[in-house]
DNA sequence: TCAACGACTTGATGGCAAATAC
DNA sequence: GTATTTGCCATCAAGTCGTTGA
C-alpha cells in the first residue's frame, strides 16, 4: 500500500479553504430553498425551483438567499443572465431542447413497468408521510448498536420515505418551430445519405457539393445520430458488421547471444519460459520488480510455464539475472528512435492499414471507429496500489478463448487460419463486439467502439441530461438528506450521512470489494472508522472531520472538511464502540443507497452527483471568471481555472508528496545497502529514477504552475457537459479547438452541433 | 435474498509524434 | 538540424451499477 504522508498535499491547503466556503454556502442553500420556490410558482416558468447553484457560487452572489434581486432574475431568465452565474434552466419546455426532445420525450413517456412502479411509489410515499410526522427530532432516540456485517444489512428492506416524484415538474409550453425545421433538413440529408449506402456514398455526396469547404474532421462519415429517432430500450443495434479483433503478434524468440543467467551461468529456455522472462525483463527498470508481492506472483506464475527441467534447476527469483535481455530491448528501442523517415512511414502504413481493417465497424449501416481493437498482448499485470495480484501472468489470448458479437448473416469475421472463435453471438442488448476473459482476475474484457461513436455519444448525452435533472431537484434532495439526519431509524441517519459526503465532497459511492482480489480502497460507502478522525475544533472551526483514505487508484484523499453539527454528532454515533477497522456505515452499501436515489429521481445514482456538481461548477466558474473584454489568451486562462475548480472537487490530483516521500526512503535504502553490492546498485537505480520523476513534477509545477498538478483532461472528458464549454466558446468568441482537442471534438460532436447550429446556443445552461 | 457476474464508465499511465527551443 | 518539451492517444486497471441465478 502506498505509504501516506501526514504532510497535507500541494493544493489541499487550498481545497481546504474551499470546501470551507462551501460550507457557507451550504447552509444558506438549504434554509432558502423556500422562497425560491415561491417565486416560481407564481412565475409559471418553472414550477420546482430549488436553489441549485454550487455551494461556492452560492456564497459569492448569493443566489437563491431570498432577497429582492433573485427574484427578478428568477422570473426572467435571459441570456445575460449567464454570466452573473444565473442558475435557472434557459429552456422552458421540453420543445425547447433542440433536437434532445425525441430522446427526452421517449425517456420521460417510459414503459408501463415504470408507470406501475411510480404509482406504488407514490403510495410508499403517503404512508411514509405520516410516519415522517410522528418522528421525533432528537439525536439520541435510537439505541444504536453497530451491525456485525454487512451482509444483513439488506434484511432491513428499504422504506420509501421519498418526497418527490418524476411529475413534480412540468415546464411551461413554448414553440419551437426553427428547429423542427432544422430536424427536418437533417432528416433529408440523412436519407439521401443513406439511400446510396455506407461511407462511400458519404464521401461521393461531399465531393458533389464542393461549395462546403470542409475540415478534415468533418469528411469522415458522420452521423448525426442525435436527430434521429432513439431505438427501443435494450436494442443498441440492428446489424453490427465488423472484422473482429487484431491479435498480438507471436513471441520471436531471442538472438542466440541474449539469455538469462542463473547464479551466473547462462542458460538456454524454452520459447514460452524465455517469453514470460523476457516480460519481467522488460519491467526491470521499474518500481514494480523491487516490490514482494510482484516478485512472488511472477514467479509462482513463471514456474508454471516451465519445462519440468526448467522449474527444477530455477529454484530462487534472486539468482536470475535478467540484465542482458534488458539491455538487448533498451538497444531495440534505441534502434527504433533512429530509424529512417522511410522506415517509420513503412511501419505507420502498417498500422494505418490495421486500423482501416480491424478498427471500423459498421453499424446500422454506419461506419464507426471501435476504442480498442487489438486483443491486449500478454505480460504482467500491472495492479495498482498494493494491488495483490500484481506481476501475474496476463495469458496470450487465442482466438478459441474470444467470442464475437455480430449481426446474423454471411458477414461472421473470420478466425485467423487454423483457428476458431470461441463462440459467436447475435446479442444486440449489449454494444460490445468482441469479448474474452482475462487470466489474473477472472473478468471479462471487451473490444468496443470509440466515445465519438452513437452508442457511446448517446449514453454520454443522456448522462448529462440525468445530471440536468438533478438540477432540478438537488434543493429537495438536499433539504430531504438535512432532514433524515435527525432519523429515528440508524440505516436512515447513515445514508443520509454519506449522501451529504458524495453530495458536498464528490466522493465515489464505494463499492464493498475483495481484499484478496484487488487493493484495499474505499469509497463513501465503504469507508471504515479508521478512515475518519473528528476534531472538535481544528484551525478555528468547529466540528472538523479529518477524511484519510485510498480510494480509487489508490490515490490518497486526505482533507479536514467542516461539517454541520448534526452531521458531526452522527459520526460520533456510528463510530461507537467500533474498532478502527469496521465500516463506518454499516448498515449502508451503495445498492442500498442507489435504490433510494432511484426513488427520488429516475435514473438518479451516486455517480450522477459528480457529474451534476462538476458540471455545475465549471459553469459558474466560467461565469465568474471571465472577462468578455479580454482577448483569447485571457480567456482560456480563465478556462483552465475554472476547469481546474473543478478537477479539484473531484480530486483527480498528481501525488506530487508520495513521489517526495518515495524518493526519501529510495535514499535511505541506497545509503543502507552495502555499496559495490548487487542491492547498492539496485537501490541507487529506484532512487534515480524516482528523483528523475520527482523532478519532472516539479518542473512542471514551476512551468505551467497550476494546471499541472490536476489531471484537467479527465474532468473534461467525463465530468463535464461539454455545451458549457462550447456554450461559452461561442459567447465569447473562443474557438472551440482552443478548448477541445480533436479527439474531444470527434466525441463531443453532437454537443457542437446543437450549440453551434442554435441561435441561442450561447446562452446554454446546464 | 444476495453474492457473483456482466457490462459499462472512469481515470492513470506511458509511448510516440508534433511542436518548440536552442 | 538537433534536442527537448508537450500534447495526444492507446491501453488497460479500477471503478459503478444493474441483473442473474443459486
Amino acid at each position: 500500500m502506498t505509504e501516506v504522508s501526514a504532510v497535507p498535499l500541494v493544493n489541499e491547503n487550498h481545497r481546504h479553504e474551499e470546501f470551507n466556503q462551501m460550507d457557507g454556502d451550504y447552509s444558506r442553500d438549504s434554509a432558502n430553498f423556500e422562497s425560491s420556490m415561491e417565486i416560481n410558482e407564481s412565475s409559471n416558468v418553472i414550477k420546482e425551483e430549488p436553489n441549485n447553484g454550487s455551494f461556492e457560487e452560492n456564497m459569492k452572489n448569493g443566489a437563491g438567499n431570498g432577497h429582492g434581486p433573485e427574484k427578478e432574475q428568477l422570473k426572467s431568465p435571459k441570456k445575460e443572465d449567464v454570466s452573473l452565474g444565473f442558475i435557472d434552466l434557459g429552456y422552458e419546455s421540453d420543445d425547447d431542447i433542440p433536437w434532445a426532445q425525441r430522446l427526452a420525450k421517449a425517456k420521460q413517456n417510459g414503459s408501463g413497468s415504470e408507470k406501475k412502479a411510480k404509482d406504488k411509489d407514490r403510495e410508499k410515499e403517503k404512508n411514509g408521510k405520516l410516519k415522517k410526522k410522528k418522528k421525533e427530532d432528537n439525536d439520541e432516540d435510537e439505541e444504536y448498536k453497530p451491525e456485525p456485517k454487512k451482509k444483513e444489512k439488506r434484511k432491513h428492506k428499504e422504506e420509501s420515505d421519498n418526497d418527490y416524484s418524476e411529475d413534480d415538474y412540468k415546464p411551461a409550453k413554448k414553440k419551437q418551430k426553427k428547429d423542427k425545421e432544422k430536424t427536418k433538413k437533417t432528416e433529408v440529408k440523412k436519407e439521401k445519405k443513406t439511400s446510396s449506402g455506407g461511407s462511400q456514398s458519404q464521401s461521393q455526396s461531399q465531393s458533389q457539393s464542393p461549395k462546403k469547404k470542409k475540415k478534415p474532421e468533418d469528411e469522415e462519415d458522420v452521423w448525426e445520430w442525435w436527430k434521429e429517432e432513439k431505438k427501443p430500450a435494450g436494442v443498441k443495434w440492428n446489424t453490427l458488421v465488423h472484422k473482429g479483433p487484431l491479435f498480438a503478434p507471436l513471441y520471436e524468440p531471442l538472438p542466440s547471444g541474449i539469455r538469462m543467467k542463473y547464479d551466473g551461468k547462462s542458460v538456454d529456455l524454452s520459447p514460452a519460459t524465455e517469453e514470460v522472462a523476457t516480460f519481467y525483463a522488460r519491467m526491470l527498470d521499474h518500481e514494480y520488480t523491487s516490490k514482494d508481492i510482484f516478485n512472488k506472483n511472477f514467479f509462482a506464475d513463471w514456474r508454471k510455464v516451465m519445462t519440468s527441467k526448467e522449474r527444477e534447476m530455477i529454484t530462487d527469483l534472486k539468482k536470475c539475472n535478467f540484465e542482458k535481455m534488458a539491455v538487448y530491448f533498451k538497444e531495440q528501442g534505441e534502434k527504433r528512435k533512429e530509424m529512417t523517415k522511410e522506415e517509420k512511414a513503412k511501419i505507420k502504413e502498417q498500422k494505418d492499414e490495421e486500423q482501416k481493417i480491424y478498427g471500423m465497424a459498421i453499424i446500422d449501416g454506419h461506419r464507426q471507429k471501435i476504442a480498442n481493437f487489438r486483443i491486449e498482448p500478454p505480460g504482467l499485470f500491472r495492479g495498482r496500489g498494493g494491488h495483490p495480484k500484481m506481476g501475474k501472468l496476463k495469458k496470450r489470448i487465442q482466438p478459441e478463448d474470444v467470442i464475437i458479437n455480430c449481426s446474423k448473416g454471411g458477414d461472421v469475421p473470420q478466425p485467423p487460419p487454423g483457428h476458431k472463435w470461441k463462440e459467436v453471438r447475435h446479442d444486440n442488448s449489449v454494444t460490445w463486439l468482441c469479448s474474452w476473459t482475462e487470466s489474473v482476475l477472472g473478468s471479462n474484457k471487451y473490444i468496443m467502439l470509440n466515445p465519438s461513436s452513437k452508442i457511446k455519444g448517446e449514453k454520454d448525452y443522456e448522462k448529462y441530461e440525468t445530471a440536468r435533472r438533478l438540477k432540478k431537484r438537488i434543493g429537495k434532495i438536499r433539504e430531504a438528506y438535512q432532514e433524515d439526519w435527525k432519523s429515528k431509524e440508524m440505516r436512515v441517519r447513515q445514508r443520509s450521512v454519506a449522501l451529504y459526503f458524495i453530495d458536498k465532497l464528490a466522493l465515489r459511492a464505494g463499492n464493498e470489494k475483495d481484499t484478496d482480489e484487488a487493493a484495499d480502497t474505499v469509497g463513501c460507502c465503504s469507508l471504515r472508522v479508521e478512515h475518519i478522525k473528528l476534531h472538535d475544533e481544528h484551525d478555528g472551526k468547529e466540528y472538523v472531520v479529518e477524511f484519510d483514505f485510498l480510494g480509487k487508484d489508490s490515490i490518497r484523499y486526505h482533507n479536514f472538511v467542516h461539517v454541520e453539527k448534526r452531521v458531526y454528532k452522527n459520526l460520533k454515533i456510528f463510530m461507537e464502540n467500533k474498532n478502527g477497522s469496521d465500516d463506518l456505515f454499516d448498515r449502508l452499501d451503495t445498492a442500498m443507497l442507489n435504490e433510494h436515489l432511484r426513488q427520488l429521481m429516475d435514473g438518479l445514482t451516486a455517480k450522477v452527483f459528480r457529474t451534476y456538481n462538476a458540471s455545475i461548477t465549471l459553469q459558474e466558474q466560467l461565469a465568474k471568471l471571465t472577462n468578455p473584454d479580454e482577448n483569447v489568451h485571457h480567456k482560456m486562462l480563465s478556462y483552465n481555472r475554472a476547469n481546474r475548480r473543478v478537477a479539484e472537487l473531484c480530486n483527480h490530483q498528481r501525488a506530487y508528496k508520495e513521489k517526495k516521500k518515495e524518493v526519501k526512503e529510495a535514499k535511505r535504502e541506497k545509503k543502507d545497502a552495502k555499496s559495490g553490492t548487487a542491492a547498492h546498485e539496485k537501490a541507487k537505480k529506484k532512487y534515480l529514477r524516482l528523483k528523475e520523476q520527482l523532478e519532472k513534477i516539479e518542473t512542471q509545477m514551476k512551468d505551467k504552475d497550476e494546471n499541472k498538478q490536476i489531471a484537467l483532461g479527465t474532468s473534461k472528458l467525463n465530468y463535464l457537459d461539454p455545451r458549457i464549454s462550447i456554450a461559452w466558446c461561442k459567447k465569447f468568441n473562443v474557438p472551440v479547438e482552443k478548448v477541445f482537442n480533436r479527439t474531444q471534438r470527434d466525441k463531443f460532436r453532437w454537443a457542437i452541433d446543437m450549440i453551434m447550429n442554435d441561435e441561442d446556443g450561447d446562452s446554454y445552461e446546464f
